[in-house]
DNA sequence: AGTGCGATTGACT
DNA sequence: GTCAATCGCACTA
């Protein structure tokens, strides 16, 4: 789609803030190191949870749970949703800060077989469209909750250059806390964008 | 200590 | 469209 190579995004290159980091993200690509293979894909759609969002994790006390979320920008906050799915965050804001850019799908590009096997499907649409799938799909568990996704572990954000997309805006998606707010993200007409219809014009 | 509720998904009517 | 699974954590007492 753009000819570049993936290269790791660097922690200078992220945004300072949670909400360009949200848009920033989208386009760019999240890399999964396994033995069996590398898995990959492209971000079609983020939400970002603010400082003082009381939607966000971190908005009450740091506990064991969420303490990733107040790590530099660029870390990994995975946590257990509804105990059944995992979700996979970026920290976003200064050291202490607890904030965090939730990605919520992947329009898969590497490793689409080894997915399928994670995953137990073969759709290629439901691969990795919807937070819990994603993780499902890059077998992402609490193992990786706090890693530096801008160092040289297993699970990185990378870009090939690609910078097409149109970026269109919602109110995020299964919250009752602070719902209204326009803070969810993606890739305009992407097929790999979760959510209602109504959301994704 | 007990209760209620999710940043979801998949199965089912 | 409805609904159960499943568990960490906030909240009440």
């Amino acid at each position: 789609m753009s000819g570049e190579p993936v290269r790791r995004l660097e922690h200078g290159e992220l945004p300072a803030d949670t909400v360009s980091l949200a848009r920033f993200l989208i386009g760019k690509i999240v890399v999964r190191e396994l033995p069996e293979g590398v898995l990959g894909g492209r971000i079609a759609e983020t939400e970002a949870y603010l400082p003082g969002d009381a939607a966000c994790h971190a908005f009450r006390a740091r506990t064991p749970r969420n303490r990733s979320l107040f790590l530099a920008p660029g870390h990994a906050y995975v946590y257990i949703a509804y105990g059944t799915s995992f979700m996979l965050n970026v920290s976003s804001e200064a050291a202490g800060i607890g904030a965090g850019v939730l990605i919520r799908a992947l329009a898969p590009l590497e490793g689409v077989a080894l997915m399928q096997r994670h995953r137990g499907v073969t759709r290629l649409l439901d691969l990795a469209r919807g937070p819990g799938r994603l993780a499902a799909a890059l077998r992402i568990d609490l193992g990786l909750d706090g890693i530096d996704l801008c160092g040289a572990g297993p699970l990185w954000l990378g870009t090939d250059g690609w910078d097409g997309g149109e970026i269109g805006e919602s109110i995020r998606i299964g919250i009752t806390r602070d719902a209204d707010r326009v803070l969810r993200f993606y890739l305009r007409g992407n097929p790999f964008v979760s959510g209602p219809k109504r959301l994704n014009r």
